[in-house]
DNA sequence: GTTGAGCGTT
């Protein structure tokens, strides 16, 4: 990850988050490093990264071991130019955990209770975002609208459309494919639905599944294919099953 | 290869 070389958050009982906004889009955390670590210890750096493309949102979290050196590091990074760019530096507002958090601090909700439902329900939380996010995207991200950018033209005909929720169902399977249909569409419209004059009909969806499978579990599902036919075929006799046979053809295939 | 308001991961 975004880490210096340790997988998973780090000790952040006793660290002071902060957030670095407005940074590069290829700046890593590994760039942020010096600029941060002469004001203090730096605990730990992470840098958000979209789960689909990998690429930075462009903010990451610095966490400092003492309040005073994040407060020097706010005070001095904020508004410092890195790689080019004007990065904007603050105390985090909201923990991973969404718990409370005072000028950076974590503030742990229940610091002497040992209870395990909370530290469960943590890791549900941010993982069932994402799963809200993939599977609905029902409201519009971050990343949607930088795409559309906040031009009020893009809502009003969104409206239009509408009327149709089947409109949102497709698009919920990504908004690049959305585009394409949308305009497939609207020039099926045009052209009097070309899409019928096609000869060729819907095909199954089967190939990509199997490939998927067969991606799945590369060995043992090359093994399992042949096992079920051992005996059922004549050794020999039969030139056209020589697949079975023949391994200078068959496995290598 | 692009974009720029915001708040985070094994």
């Amino acid at each position: 990850m975004s880490h210096f070389g340790r997988t998973g958050p780090p000790d952040i009982a006793d660290t002071y988050s902060l957030l670095v906004l407005n940074i590069t889009f290829r700046t890593t955390a590994d760039d942020l490093f010096p600029y941060f670590d002469k004001y203090g210890k730096v605990v730990d750096i992470f840098i958000p990264r979209n789960r689909r493309t990998g690429d930075s949102r462009g903010f990451a979290f610095v966490r400092y071991k003492y309040a005073d050196e994040a407060q020097k590091a706010v005070e001095r990074l904020d508004g410092k130019v890195v790689d080019g760019r004007e990065i904007t530096v603050q105390f985090a507002k909201y923990g991973p955990n969404a718990e409370r958090i005072h000028k950076g601090r974590i503030i742990e909700s229940l610091p002497k209770s040992r209870s395990r439902s909370p530290q469960r329900r943590s890791r549900d939380d941010y993982r069932d975002r994402d799963y809200r996010r993939r599977s609905r995207s029902r409201s519009f991200d971050r990343y949607d609208r930088d795409r559309y950018g906040k031009d009020r033209d893009y809502r009003r005909r969104s409206r239009s459309r509408s009327a149709s929720p089947d409109y949102y169902r497709a698009r919920g399977r990504g908004r690049y494919d959305d585009e394409r249909q949308s305009r497939s569409r609207s020039r099926s419209i045009d052209s009097a639905s070309p899409a019928r004059h096609s000869p060729s009909p819907r095909k199954s969806p089967s190939p990509r599944r199997s490939r998927s499978l067969r991606d799945e579990s590369p060995g043992r599902r090359s093994r399992d294919r042949r096992s079920p036919t051992p005996r059922s075929v004549s050794p020999r006799g039969r030139p056209a099953d020589s697949r079975s046979q023949s391994p200078r053809k068959s496995d290598d295939e």
